[in-house]
DNA sequence: TTTCGCCTCTTTCCAGCGTAAAGATTAGAA
DNA sequence: TTCTAATCTTTACGCTGGAAAGAGGCGAAA
């Protein structure tokens, strides 16, 4: 990522190569670990080229994040297509695609959702997010589609609480410290079946 | 907090001292505007005081997150003794606990489960959430006293994982962005609900 | 009681940080 | 070709965490 003859000066694409520099420099350090300098180094500008392309390092912080709303979004309908059309299927397939997402991007994860990446109301950041809750909403309502607004409501709140909690206590060592990667895939499936079954029993 | 002449040189309690303007800096700063040396400030003595009682600023911090873990369970603990005895009752009663707790303190819940305070293994940050930990593990085998090791140990996973990530949804303003504090709190109860009749129909 | 050594804190210093301002360089339009 | 705006570098500032050295105060030993 450094820069080349062909490239002396302006880089071209630095706000891309910023924010892939960005990400690796992400997972390698953790947020507090996170410079801008350092990250303007590993794509081979000076410190102070990224000011041009972010406002602050907040701002380039949030960029990240919105694009790994995008990825997790991707990422939890590949796993939902790979399933079988049902709509517990679909939902336990999506839990599973959001964490791998997470198991594999732990501190981008965690900056996600951190509430450090000031998330201004109508911001690109704000609506990647809300993307990625549409996409289970959509999934738990689909197996629950006779049940009252409220019970859907109830139900997405237990379903994205479950999944998203299980997920971050491993990512913190809270669940599973010493099991295998294996036994510890079990348990989140065990923890998104169980959560399915009762999503589709109590709006069934 | 700031020196007194009956303190002239010796401040005698700085250790506590830091610990109290510490965890109300974090509040107001957050964890990425935390620094040591406004802590120290705050506390009246010079930045290089806190030297001397913790080693660095992560010793500071996994000071804060450790005794945010015996303050969440004494929350806990104190929540459940108001509920009635039943199992689902003093489970639900923790969770009403866990979550007041977060919403309460939600920057020192935030590092608490950040991984940014480096938890060593047998350190006290360990043992202190370790202790938050077996007090809801109780919580949920004393609802499920005949359920086999492995549905005690799903169920355990199932109910902190729902309570866990519920909270951390809502801080993050993922869930209930719009919602009033009635309101939220009324999901939150449903949500706990919904995980102790899951917890005793899989466990009966 | 005096002295001495250790504990605690301050002062000073350093490299690194984020950001602002000004200068340099390039690409593309006129 | 020349001019202008966009992009990057250089320089500078106040802040940070931490190391090192010095000062002050306490308690034990004489």
């Amino acid at each position: 990522m450094s820069r080349q003859k062909s490239q002396p000066y302006h880089h071209g694409q630095l706000r891309e190569a910023l924010a892939t520099s960005g990400r690796t420099l992400l997972e390698e350090k953790g947020i507090r670990g996170f410079t801008l300098r350092e990250c303007a180094r590993r794509a081979g500008v000076s410190h102070a080229a990224p000011a041009y392309h972010f406002a602050s390092i907040d701002d380039l912080l949030a960029e990240l994040a919105t694009r790994g709303f995008d990825e997790l979004a991707a990422a939890m309908t590949a796993e939902a297509a790979r399933a079988d059309g049902s709509a517990t299927g679909q939902l336990v397939a999506q839990g599973i695609g959001y964490m791998a997402f997470a198991a594999g991007n732990p501190a981008l994860f965690q900056l996600m959702f951190s509430r450090e990446a000031n998330r201004l109301e109508a911001g690109p950041l704000a609506a990647a997010s809300e993307a990625v809750r549409a996409l289970h909403g959509a999934a738990v309502e689909a197996a629950i589609p006779h049940a009252s607004g409220e019970i859907k409501q109830r139900m997405t709140d237990f379903a994205g609480a479950s999944m998203h909690g299980f997920i971050a206590l491993v990512l913190e060592g809270e669940i599973g410290g010493k099991d295998s990667s294996r036994a510890l895939k079990a348990r989140g499936l065990a923890l998104l079946s169980a959560m399915a079954e009762t999503v589709v029993r109590v709006g069934a």
